[in-house]
DNA sequence: TCTGAAATACTGGTATACCAAAATATCGGT
DNA sequence: ACCGATATTTTGGTATACCAGTATTTCAGA
């Protein structure tokens, strides 16, 4: 097997109990790992073939497990059915942006009703960790890690199952570009400074403060996401 | 073949160049229409050999139209893998539409905006067929499929095709009780007020309370809903 | 009659073979 | 050297066979 056991373990295991995953669930798992690190950059053919005999499953899982991606937006077909790694405009991730800043606004607010006291506590301390990590600059994963793991904690919060999918589902169509615009210094500055107000809104249980920031920070996003990739396109055109 | 062909169409057919479809993609319509229609109800179980057989494909496709209405949430899977159609309770409907309100109230917004005048005419226009086909209660199919083309046309008109993706996957879960309270005669006269707020405040381009009406509007639906779901209920036991 | 364990039937998961359409390569004519 | 038509290869779509769990039935024992 081509890749290191790891990889799949990007998002850390939340399953309690290990239920035997499929080959196709397995294999889902690894392409997705492979997509949001950039080892299947976007454009990449992806034949169903030659995946499955490097993954080494058969077709059929394989097949599954592209059609899932497809499902989360990180695969897209052609116009003769040819599955290849999406290559989103910014215009799309501005607009996937825009849907995440309504759904954490209404998470938001619905965990400032109905969030328990550990569950806020919870988004507080993850908040206290991404500001430690951030400061020694050696793991950045794992900060941005903690990053999404705070988002996620705030949705969850809500007490609305179905909300969390939904977001979680948009947020795989995000995870890449967000992970490049937590390696800008400048990003990360005011990323601390607005999770600070989320978390005292959240701690107040004010709901339409919390909306409010929520919104901001996916404002503020939209614009530190444009900013990294018009940078790397110009490293890549410096080359 | 058990099913005639124009259940198929139950939603209209909005692709321009019919691409012969796979018999994957055919299957998952016509399964789609079965549960929304409930002639598969709630709860029944989707055995994939039998269900193929009664198709006229083989297990492959067929087993791939099943995991497209998982990933629409109108299938859900036991523990031991086996998938049934999906018994949505009245929490997790409610869960559904205040995501909706929050996606309508985006759109609102966006299309306020963005929209042309073209769109928001259709929009108009669209409510004013669902007032004429309301009035002779012939065709409440007609009148229940308009006022989903309805919410769909705000949606479109907000100029953001992944919001409407993402709209459209989410308003699956909820087409088959949203189709259940459009026969009430209550639900429809409260629909039709607010639609008229809505259409006015889009027509003045009035971003916030265009949000604000569409939000009261998935509100009532969500009252209008339950007291479907339990009046149902009531008759059932009442045989 | 009831219980529980063994036998049976059934189900989803997987591998594989074959097909038609699409993409690519080949090659003859200009 | 370029172009277009034809031959070849590659691709996704589909059908099918087989396997390992899971559910169901059967039936012996109390």
């Amino acid at each position: 097997m081509a890749l290191s056991a790891d990889i799949k373990n990007l998002f850390g295991d939340n399953s309690v109990i290990t239920r035997s995953p499929s080959l196709a669930e397995d294999a889902a798992q690894t392409l997705r790992a492979m997509i949001l690190l950039e080892k299947l950059p976007p454009g990449t053919a992806l034949p169903e073939r030659d995946l499955a005999t490097a993954l080494g499953v058969s077709r059929t899982p394989l097949r599954e497990a592209i059609r899932l991606l497809a499902s989360e937006g990180l695969v897209q077909y052609t116009a003769a059915r040819r599955p290849f790694v999406a290559d989103p405009s910014i215009a799309e991730i501005k607009n996937c942006l825009r849907i995440q800043g309504a759904l954490e606004a209404l998470a938001g607010q619905l965990a400032c009703e109905y969030a328990t006291d550990q569950e806020l506590e919870h988004i507080e301390q993850l908040n206290k960790q991404i500001l430690m990590a951030s400061t020694d600059g050696d793991d950045r994963l794992t900060a941005f890690r903690t990053d999404m793991d705070f988002h996620c904690a705030i949705v969850a919060a809500s007490g609305n199952p179905q909300l969390a999918e939904v977001h979680a589902a948009n947020n795989a169509r995000l995870w890449r570009v967000r992970f490049l615009s937590s390696q800008r210094t400048a990003s990360r500055q005011s990323t601390r400074r607005e999770h600070e107000n989320i978390v005292a809104s959240l701690l107040a249980r004010n709901a339409s403060q919390t909306a409010i920031d929520l919104r901001q920070h996916l404002t503020t996003a939209e614009t530190n996401i444009e900013l990294a990739i018009t940078e790397k396109k110009q490293t890549q055109a410096d080359e």
